[in-house]
DNA sequence: GGCGATTCTTTGCCAATCGAAGCATCCCCA
DNA sequence: TGGGGATGCTTCGATTGGCAAAGAATCGCC
């Protein structure tokens, strides 16, 4: 069991990991699932409600999804069938479309509350302040280990709306 | 706590934590590409690697995967076909199959070297001991926080083959 | 004025995934 | 010993997500 290899600890950390993604997957989908959203669509409505209720061209949100343009296309039609978002022409570049989150689409956001943090902010709220620090500080840290091959890595918050002291 | 809003930090974590999960997500899609597999089809390969060469049943691998066995059944049709794995019965349990990795299997596996953990684990080795240990430890902890809703979470390399010093 | 670049959509395709129904086999218990 | 229910897998049908390539509208520069 105890290897004298130090190896091991390069495993665990990738082991960590592993069990992080995955849960954060499974949540991901189990929030779409509460909202009625397939987890594409709710990504849609997430970072346009990320931007602060500014609309964005499909093609901002290829990027910051990782997808193509098509694909987008795609989603923001099913989205639009449904009224949480509109198409709108940019005047400024007639070639351009804005997609605007409509009331009912952030309403529908609305609706996916916690459920999804719950667990990891309740925990993280209550450990300790230096704790907490350390925490963020490892994350950090692992992101940029991670990404130091250059992925754009918006800092868009997938999670769902956060920081929000509810009520 | 000192600090009036102490909920930056909470984004912060989750930030960071999108990001990983994005960067994850990336790098297998690369990994898979470079071994001319899908990303799903390569797990397979990795579970059943991971399992020291023994095989395992499709319910295990669905497990692992946190997929459907209806799921496992069409990946595992397609890696059949191409002589990756191969389908035995089990001897004990006539109703149980266990999937088998083949030569051919491990060495298209063995062809996704490294690549995508190169950052993450020339990072981590690079680091001080303590400071591995305490990535490790926050790491887990965050993991566990995550989990903390009953998640499986395999322990379940998906990341690819580790611990191998890059020759 | 016109040609190349940009932005989005359309079209046609494939992979991943699920639920439900179906089938073989096992195991318990009367 | 023989059912009957549980278990393990596959099949079937459908949906979602995703892409590449071709098409259409518009822009901007020369």
């Amino acid at each position: 069991m105890s290897d004298a290899i130090p190896l091991a600890r390069t495993d665990a950390a990738l082991i960590a990991l592993r069990r992080i993604l995955r849960a954060t997957e499974q949540y991901e989908r189990e929030l779409a699932q509460a909202v009625g959203l397939t987890p594409a669509k709710l990504r849609v409505l997430q970072i346009l409600s990320a931007e602060t209720g500014r609309p964005a061209p499909p093609s901002r949100l290829a990027g910051r999804m990782g997808v193509s343009q098509a694909t987008v296309t795609a989603l923001v039609d099913q989205l639009e069938t449904r009224g949480y978002v509109l198409r709108e022409r940019s005047v400024a570049d007639r070639r351009q479309l804005l997609v605007r989150l409509t009331q009912a689409g952030a309403e529908a956001l609305a609706q996916a509350p916690d459920a999804l943090q719950q667990n990891f902010v309740q925990g993280f709220q209550a450990l300790q302040d230096w704790e907490q620090a350390m925490l963020v500080a490892s994350l950090e840290r692992v992101a940029a280990m991670l990404n130091a091959s250059g992925i754009d890595a918006s800092p868009v918050l997938t999670l769902g709306e956060i920081g929000r002291p509810r009520g």
